[in-house]
DNA sequence: TTGCATGTTCCGGA
DNA sequence: GTCCGGAACATGCA
């Protein structure tokens, strides 16, 4: 699931289980997963200290303990699930942080992605890379200036998290569908129009995704017809086109959506 | 059995 | 240096 809806998803579910109360010890289940330390580095890091307030950038989860900072990176598959009754854990939960009350599970299928920690005095783009502004505070003419300086597609623009952190492959399709932008659209050629309306609907499904920790798959959004067989535009009732763009399988209304 | 999947990274080539 | 396609990574599902 994780795009950026996804994970702000993860960073409230973190705030209201975790978030305030102290870490016992950390059980890791997968040792790939912890990504730049040991089982016991980890561990070591965090017993005894606090986490405090998640924060959230791009599709990245950062949870302070104290000096320490955990990062969390959710892949294709990744997602979070707290515990207060010792039920039965998941076979795809990698790492299991033992707090007050409960713990908190790291679920991973896919394995991509992971646990970092960013001991205390680094920097969190040590791990993370270099990343552009957060999608959901990235401001018309901040986009616009971003956007002006690439040659490439609008849609490998859009998911290049260097230039702007958290749109994936879903966000980018539903995104360009309504701003009415074929996704191989040169970045650098959008009229101030195109901008202006990429910009609005980038803010609106981001905030209606936020509200849901996901994007929905919904009437009446290209996420409600994507994944079918003969998927319609829900705008004009014309076939939706699939194909690859920028390396993934992107889906668009050709009448909607003119190449040029 | 084959292809495909909401992510990132690395490599070769234009 | 920039950008793109393709492959790799790992696992499950249609």
């Amino acid at each position: 699931m994780p795009e950026l809806p996804d994970v702000e998803g993860f960073r409230r579910y973190f705030a209201r289980h975790a978030a305030g109360r102290q870490v016992r010890g950390v059980r890791v289940r997968d040792a790939a997963l912890v990504r730049n330390t040991s089982a016991q580095g980890l561990g070591r890091a965090l017993a005894g200290q606090r986490f405090e307030q998640p924060s959230r950038t791009g599709k990245w989860l950062i949870a302070p303990a104290g000096g320490p900072r955990v990062l969390m990176h959710f892949g294709m598959t990744g997602l979070l699930s707290w515990s207060s009754g010792g039920d039965d854990e998941h076979r795809h939960d990698r790492v299991i942080f033992e707090v007050e009350g409960g713990e908190l599970r790291y679920r991973n299928m896919r394995r991509f992605g992971g646990v970092w920690l960013a001991p205390a005095g680094t920097s969190v783009e040590k791990v993370t890379g270099p990343l552009g502004p957060d999608a959901m505070s990235l401001d018309r003419e901040r986009l616009g200036e971003l956007l002006a300086g690439r040659r490439g597609g609008i849609k490998a623009a859009l998911m290049d998290q260097r230039l702007i952190a958290g749109i994936g492959n879903l966000l980018s399709d539903e995104v360009l569908w309504r701003a009415r932008i074929h996704p191989s659209r040169p970045a650098h050629a959008l009229s101030p129009r195109r901008i202006e309306a990429l910009d609005r609907e980038l803010h609106d499904v981001i905030a209606a995704s936020n509200r849901r920790g996901r994007i929905p798959p919904q009437e009446g959004w290209l996420t409600g017809a994507r994944d079918r067989r003969d998927g319609r535009c829900p705008r004009c009732g014309g076939p939706l086109r699939r194909g690859t763009v920028a390396g993934r399988t992107a889906c668009w209304c050709p009448r909607c959506q003119r190449e040029r």
